[in-house]
DNA sequence: TTGAAAGCGCTAACAC
DNA sequence: GTGTTAGCGCTTTCAA
């Protein structure tokens, strides 16, 4: 069909002007006339001419692309995030270059560095925990660096690297250890996934069970397996749980998933929830209030998250002059599980 | 920290050989003896090169990435098909760069022009149906395309553009109503939700409501919603379809979160399933098995769909020996609900 | 097995 | 408002 793509320069010749003033015109710049803008345009219709991002982004060593490093799609968190950004980013004409980790966080370094080597406009980045090396190939990569889900920088050494969006995984933690133990319970068990590897689930476990020590409640149970978080795991793993501490009266789960099969169990069992044993999750998924009896868990702007990340790289001052750190904040729901 | 990445010519000074030099031992080419390599590998090291894609891939043509354009990823849907194309993708150090279109068709060849100019090593695009001009953009690219989801190519002109991976959703259309015939219902509706704007469902319906008048059996009833699926809607539309056309016997969903929906406005409604009303999904979420009743459904490959289709374009002629269209197949999953 | 020259397609910098 | 020049960092010739 065709050979070759069209160039500047075919345009150029064709409608008669200089390569650099079709590149103006093709880029909107200031300062051209309508009659120039009208021949470039027209003659780079009739040749379905489109500018090779490549060697515009070399040449001005800027692109339109802007990395985005989670861990995986399989789950129920990262999905909205990334609509959320490609939304606001493709409404800026920016396309989304993946990053996924795997749960794999030695992966994420290479993943990094491989993706800066692309000279994207900015970066995303999910939580704040990184190497050394990444931090350094990022502040000085010279672009801005948006680090979503988390925003407990305190014992983070130089976090956030540019800025954070998210929610306190730790306050969401706290909150949860004072529902529970306001509704009465007292024997409260916690379980968890993916071997806590991301770090927002082990601080919010950690901060949960803080609280509940000031409230004079040691950990009734724990369990973290280390495989991917599913239904079928939160069903099992709570099985194990009451077997290990049969006299739990409640229990904290990492995600919704695993609440959602803890749930299950009880209902396989005949486990009165949450008269014998409650449950709560996390993330807020549209899932977890369509079960026959509601559950209870901690709401996420997860779509928001990624729409504030990506309109923050738009005008990183923004973002900088609001402080660096930016609290989306959290629902806890409580439903018919607690 | 650094004022300006290291450059090929800074390996090449710093080893006292050639760029060219460089440049071939970075990319592994052939003929390479050993003291060069590790003299330029030594060097690289020290200065911490890394190299720039966007000139690489200018010179050659050609790059490691692979454009992906799918319709969105909050569904259930496309975020295992994506994960499954990332994960085999980076295991070759290639990059997913993602094009949503969020259901919007006629964003469709606006974002392939796109993403065509960052020269991509391949294409991976959802459905069969793309407009003329995509279409001849995508086989003027001289790159591979793969069309995943569906291999319906019949009606379609000039589909497959390479390979097409995915399955049957005619087929499943049919076999979903056969289930339900099977099981003695005959006053089968319908719900749908997008305004059946993924083309795959509509070709599903129709082949389902062309199989049901081969059993003799005129559509009982049927609603297309124009939003967003969501079980929320699902159980809107169920208690919507159920009023117009109260005698139905059985409801077969466009997905499995409408089919989730209309389980609890039956749940709520005190409507049994399957004895007065049968329901049935399609996909196969995990979730679809979490409730009460199991639900019926269709599982689909998901992750697989895009592993294969990210095996093809590593080596596209595996996927053209192969007849062009690779049918992964699908199972119907009769569970509690019919 | 290694190198020299040329240029991918575009845009920044500077003219006019 | 428009054009000229130079060169981004790499890889494809071609030569030795």
């Amino acid at each position: 069909m065709t050979g070759t793509r069209p160039t500047l320069r075919d345009v150029a010749r064709l409608s008669g002007v200089s390569e650099i003033s079709v590149s103006r015109v093709m880029r909107n710049a200031p300062n051209i006339s309508a009659s120039l803008r009208e021949r470039v345009e027209s003659a780079a219709r009739q040749l379905g001419y489109t500018p090779n991002r490549l060697a515009g982004a070399l040449k001005s060593q800027t692109s339109n692309l802007v990395a985005v490093v989670v861990p995986s799609m399989s789950n129920n968190v990262f999905p909205e995030v990334v609509d959320g950004i490609d939304r606001v980013l493709s409404a800026q004409g920016r396309r989304t270059v993946l990053g996924l980790t795997q749960y794999d966080d030695s992966r994420e370094e290479g993943i990094i560095r491989e993706l800066l080597s692309w000279s994207p406009a900015g970066m995303i980045l999910a939580g704040l925990e990184h190497s050394r090396a990444s931090r350094t190939m990022l502040t000085g990569a010279g672009i801005p660096v948006v680090e979503i889900m988390d925003i407990d920088t305190a014992d983070v050494a130089g976090a956030p690297i540019d800025v954070a969006i998210g929610i306190s995984q730790r306050a969401a933690g706290r909150a949860m250890a004072d529902h529970l133990v306001a509704r009465g319970y007292r024997r409260i068990g916690y379980v968890g996934a993916w071997g806590e590897s991301p770090d927002r689930s082990l601080k919010r476990r950690l901060a949960f069970e803080a609280r509940l020590a000031e409230h004079g409640l040691a950990p009734a149970g724990r369990l973290i397996a280390p495989e991917a978080s599913s239904i079928g795991l939160g069903r099992q793993c709570c099985a194990r749980l009451l077997e290990a501490a049969p006299d739990l009266d409640a229990v904290f789960f990492a995600n919704d998933d695993l609440a959602v099969g803890g749930l299950l169990h009880c209902m396989a069992e005949g486990i009165a929830v949450p008269g014998r044993l409650a449950l709560a999750g996390f993330n807020g998924i549209d899932f977890a209030d369509a079960l026959p009896q509601r559950l209870t868990t901690i709401r996420t702007p997860r779509g928001r998250m990624g729409e504030a990340a990506a309109q923050v790289l738009a005008d990183p001052d923004g973002g900088r002059a609001a402080g660096a750190i930016i609290d989306l904040g959290f629902t806890l729901l409580a439903r018919d599980t607690t």
